[in-house]
DNA sequence: CTACTTGTTCGTAATATTGCGAACAAAGAT
DNA sequence: ATCTTTGTTCGCAATATTACGAACAAGTAG
């Protein structure tokens, strides 16, 4: 009944759907990529709830790690990223 | 730190994180409105649970419903929708 | 009034989410 | 080799989500 790509677009809608990982996103679009340091600077919360926002938008598959010396640079995963735009896109364009 | 805008695009994301509650919204935008029957028949899902989906919709401001006799007109609540729409645009458009 | 239809609400259970601090791992600096 | 920095993982707790069937309300039909 319920086809793949309803469900895709329920996974990404699901990622987005926490303040946090929203602001995260739109901190990786504005500026290509950052550190999840940057990012605990900002926010209030702990960096432990910090990772584990961010390891659920990388299972979601919107960014991705990249281990750079000591620190993770995170970006934007801009494959899955044009698929929840599409999907979203077409979603309410309907 | 997070904004208001912040909190209800991830409002709206939520409520969209659900493959049922895709679907439905799909069907509303499709054709104006349905009755929960009409979906209870096509969803493989108990009745009381998409009462529930119903009314997650419903408190995120997606859906309204109007009674009519012993059913429940669904429709989309096209103001809110709107918004949501825009709330995504803005945010994929970064 | 007594069914019947339609949908919500309740009670329950299993699982997921959110959040924190403490402990841990990995790599660079001293 | 030791310390520092950076971020993850673990353990825990509180709350939320998802799902079901049974019971309940509200209106229609007989």
């Amino acid at each position: 009944m319920i086809q793949d790509p309803q469900k895709r677009l329920a996974r990404y809608a699901k990622a987005l759907g926490h303040p946090v990982r929203i602001f995260v996103l739109q901190t990786l679009s504005n500026q290509a990529c950052c550190y999840s340091g940057d990012l605990t600077e900002v926010l209030p919360i702990a960096k432990s709830t910090l990772s584990q926002h961010l390891k659920e938008l990388k299972e979601a598959g919107l960014i991705q790690g990249e281990t750079e010396a000591p620190r993770i640079k995170y970006c934007i995963n801009k494959e899955n990223w044009k698929e929840a735009q599409q999907l979203l896109k077409a979603f309410f364009d309907l």
